[in-house]
DNA sequence: AGACAATAGTTGCCTAGGCATTTACTATCC
DNA sequence: GGATAGTAAATGCCTAGGCAACTATTGTCT
């Protein structure tokens, strides 16, 4: 492996500013979406961690717990937690499997199904308010860039964890280490 | 207030899909970069939340609470403690001001110099990684989208608060006076 | 001068995420 | 068949952020 791209050279630490940076910008730009979204919510008591894995048992059905964390980003123990939280708000129950008795499945209430009926509106106004003065080209040319370092970051992380295996891995054959550690 | 261009609908609350959002992907990438940047800074034992403090520092020089909270789009409250434990680690010392009793300035300790010099080349690291694949004219472009988006997400925000006060607010008299702030 | 509002910082209470460890259960290997 | 490794979820300890209440100080207005 690591035989990828190098990487170009946008940034330079002397010359870093924060304002021209592409990861500044974004979370200033999520950092105004939570609120927002947060902001609409709250009458529905949900906050924005709490719709993610709701969302995601609407529309995957019922899940396991590692398979929301995987999904939403978030570690296993969080997500235990989130959704303790969410099974005292009645949104969610948890049924342990037959087949596995170690796994625990999720699923929506009633309650759950009514509540996250909303979250997609919400969303979607969101993001079009962020996007006022967008072309849809422009629109489209942006989810497309942002694609395309969704997959450099999966690949970042995949060739993270390869190096990150302390067992057998790779002993003396590394010809190549980038940017370990 | 309220003459602003209507949002487009790129999203719709019957198809949204987070696969498509701007936000979800955004979301994934600063996931990825905040991971990288603290892999490489956990030797020196900075966090992904510590070293925006000490590059604000770095670069502007002693500050107030407030400005720093602001800059970094935090709470002030979560400011304090951060820096709770900034000035634990003896990378940053607080100093009353003499001229308004109230303001505490902060500024880096020499400590704080030598850790912090190392996070611009760090920062520029991971940004480059993601940006992979990246012509130069692609990474302006985005740059220039982002923009836009900080831009009308903070005309979002002073809507809101415009809206969110419910005191005086434009009683009939507020043109007259502009006098103090 | 004294009442008043505004401001800077701090603190308490809550949700939230990361990491290491633990517990229960399952699969594998000899 | 029994030791062992692996896996799913949960738990403890830490950092972290939002919001509301509070204290201390300053500015303003009459």
């Amino acid at each position: 492996m690591s035989s990828s791209t190098p990487s170009p050279s946008f940034y330079r630490a002397s010359t870093y500013r924060a304002e021209e940076s592409v990861g500044y910008l974004m979370k200033r730009i999520t950092t105004s979406a939570i609120q927002q979204v947060d902001r609409r919510l709250q009458c529905h008591s949900l906050t924005s961690a709490q719709w993610g894995p709701l969302m995601r048992l609407r529309s995957a059905g019922p899940s396991t717990v590692a398979e929301l964390a995987r999904g939403l980003l978030i570690d296993a123990g969080a997500m235990t937690r989130l959704l303790d939280r969410l099974e005292k708000k009645n949104l969610c129950r948890r049924v342990r499997s037959t087949v596995d008795r170690r796994v625990v499945l999720i699923e929506l209430t009633p309650e759950g199904e009514e509540a996250v009926a909303v979250v997609p509106a919400v969303l979607a106004e969101v993001m079009n308010a962020h996007l006022v003065g967008f072309t849809e080209a422009e629109w489209r040319t942006l989810v497309g860039l942002l694609r395309r370092m969704v997959a450099t970051s999966d690949a970042l992380r995949e060739a993270g964890a390869a190096d990150a295996v302390p067992e057998v891995a790779t002993d003396a054959t590394t010809d190549a280490e980038p940017l370990s550690r």
